[in-house]
DNA sequence: CGATTTGTTGACTAATATCAAACTGTGTGG
DNA sequence: CCACACAGTTTGATATTAGTCAACAAATCG
């Protein structure tokens, strides 16, 4: 069954029958374990197959010209970060292993037959990629209005509420295999800073991250810091 | 013909047939002239109908807790801003008139019927939709990995880029009713630092905006100080 | 025309970057 | 088991970018 933590992530934001969940179970698929930071999509690739992150986490992220990296997205467990590949030509971002991670890759034909004989299914699918396109937008809120220690505040979070939804978050902790200069690449700030930050933070007694595990201590602070509501993630 | 604009704008993108567009174009709507400056849907509304921008610039944007605005997009005549309410239960943003605009609104239930009948279409959205989000993966670029400068100059390479895809700008100049301080708002940096950075490029022969008109003198320049890559924009 | 918004300037401050060095932990091979 | 290598983290010193505040000038609007 390489595509159940899918359903699960699928059914935080849709209702789906048991049917269409049978459907999705029965995609063709072929699977592969991939060692951490491994670069498994490319910017500039013409799309054939989608991919689910069955396990572990990936990111997306984007080169630019002057060598700097920006990361876009975490994808969690469940996770189909290229879904928009059925529809466009061309991809627009490098897709890695954050972690040692197992990733599903689903055949586009096989997709858009399934696509075309339920609609539910279409439907359930570009509604995933408008909360993958909403949540793009609250990241460029983060980058935009705030300061460090509320971008990731507010990062963390996100993360929090969106891997609680599928279980796969703790009440105070989840595990989150991350450098702290990834997290600088995701958060538009110097690693240096990023350290600064989540010492500010442990010393505060806010949080800590450490080890691939995110200690949240203290979220009721976590969330005025980061000052994040989560209407934009459309869970039910 | 409410949306001729609109197809001028899918066309842009996506082959579609003479049928499919005059489907698109026999679509039911309504239109409004709106001043400037106008909210005309709201974060947290629930959608029943979406919106294309007829004439005149719109732009989608978030107040955050502390009172700080993020301009997410701009979005001119042609464009659909509101698309993915189609699929999704509520509205995370504002969308607002820039200039003096009309606005054409029309029914989901008409969308919906039009998807059902013509599946190229619903692609095609679901397309623009992609794309959309495409857009907004590289203003996090922009925000997270370019100083002041490129911000402005990567920008202002993005609306050349659309707006001469459907005819809106001249080989050096369109127009544009911004203000600085609105351009502070979608570039997360102060009004007062967008006047400076804008007097260096006047300064540098690069660029120029005053009067609701962009001035590009140097394009060249632009894309470079911008380091701007048009893969993203997805157009044909 | 006055009123209001937008743009401009200068002085000062705050946030964050950069650079370089040192420290810590973990895994590897001898 | 130790020594080493490596990746990641931490620290301090200094530089740079951009923010804030306050005043004023120039456009724009009714």
């Amino acid at each position: 069954m390489p595509t159940a933590m899918m359903i699960r992530r699928l059914r935080v934001t849709t209702e789906l029958s048991e049917e269409d969940a049978n459907a999705l179970l029965k995609l063709p698929s072929v699977s592969d374990d991939l060692p951490a930071e491994t670069t498994f999509v490319r910017e500039g690739d013409r799309p054939t197959r989608c991919c689910v992150i069955m396990s572990g986490f990936a990111f997306r992220s984007k080169m630019t010209d002057e060598g700097r990296r920006q990361i876009l997205s975490f994808d969690p467990a469940g996770d189909l970060p290229d879904l928009h590949g059925l529809v466009l030509d061309r991809i627009d971002y490098d897709l890695v292993t954050l972690s040692p991670a197992r990733v599903a890759f689903i055949e586009h034909r096989h997709m858009n037959q399934l696509i075309k004989e339920r609609s539910t299914i279409g439907r359930a699918l570009w509604r995933e990629a408008a909360i993958d396109a909403s949540i793009f937008r609250e990241w460029i809120v983060r980058l935009g209005t705030k300061d460090a220690q509320a971008r990731l505040a507010h990062l963390l979070a996100e993360l929090r509420s969106r891997l609680a939804a599928v279980g796969l978050a703790a009440a105070h902790e989840f595990e989150f295999p991350i450098t702290q200069s990834e997290l600088a690449d995701a958060l538009g700030i110097s690693s240096v800073h990023v350290n600064r930050v989540i010492q500010n933070f442990r010393a505060a007694g806010v949080l800590n991250i450490q080890r691939s595990k995110v200690t949240l201590n203290d979220i009721e602070q976590l969330l005025k810091i980061g000052g994040f509501n989560d209407l934009y993630l459309h869970q039910k």
